[in-house]
DNA sequence: GCCCAGGTGTTTC
DNA sequence: GAAACACATGGG
């Protein structure tokens, strides 16, 4: 096996086919999608933009003009509707402050993820999920299913840092944004149909015989 | 009723 | 540092 990280792509593709990611209809619904969904079924998210939208509030300067109980009742689907709407507000915030997503493009890699893990309630996941989907920036992300596949079949060990995941994908793939953003969409479809919280190995295509088996430790050389 | 979901920040050892 | 906890809705 020359590159396990291509070759796992290869299968989830061919297995589920493209997956188009992130569903949305602009960068900015995007970006809001990512800070609505930490912790939270997607379901649950697209209740809270599906409000934001009818109201015109996919727009920077319409959310700053909103008063904030107006907000929290329209994002209330989401979940955690009190710190999401504060970090969804110092979000658009930021945005007001750097020329919008136009202004933020402009900014270097490293220095425009600096920014925006600078923003509070914008952790790892969510920082790089703006960079990929919303700016079109060529980072991975990094999230709890793409965590759990990996241990469960033996790739990593489960403690390692969000960087050192995110930097085994980048190191091992070519710098192509829309792989990047199929390969995490696909991963998340793998996480919610095979690899869950509890395992349905049966049928899962990273489980067959012909490709590695879950207990396989031979791909240790992949790890840090 | 219980568990889970496309995390992050704070508190506490 | 790393573990434990808070944050909240809606679906299975």
């Amino acid at each position: 096996m020359k590159n396990l990280i291509l070759e796992i792509y290869s299968t989830l593709l061919k297995r589920f086919g493209p997956q188009n990611w992130w569903p949305g209809d602009s960068p900015l619904e995007i970006a809001i999608g990512a800070i609505l969904t930490q912790n939270t079924n997607w379901k649950n998210v697209e209740k809270a933009i599906e409000n934001l939208k009818k109201k015109g509030l996919i727009d920077v300067d319409r959310i700053l003009e909103t008063p904030e109980n107006e907000l929290r009742e329209l994002i209330r689907p989401s979940g955690f509707f009190n710190i999401k709407l504060r970090r969804l507000l110092n979000f658009i915030e930021f945005l007001k402050s750097h020329g919008g997503l136009d202004g933020l493009k402009k900014l270097p890699l490293h220095e425009l993820r600096k920014k925006l893990l600078a923003v509070g309630g914008i952790g790892f996941e969510t920082a790089d999920s703006i960079m990929l989907y919303a700016l079109e920036k060529p980072v991975f992300v990094v999230d709890a299913y793409t965590r759990r596949f990996l241990k469960r079949h033996g790739i990593i060990r489960g403690n390692e840092k969000y960087d050192e995941i995110r930097e085994l994908f980048e190191k091992n793939l070519p710098r192509d944004v829309e792989l990047f953003k199929e390969y995490h969409a696909l991963i998340v479809k793998l996480g919610k149909v095979y690899c869950k919280s509890k395992p349905v190995c049966d049928n899962c295509p990273l489980n067959r015989e012909k490709f590695w088996r879950v207990e396989d430790e031979s791909n240790s050389d992949l790890r840090g």
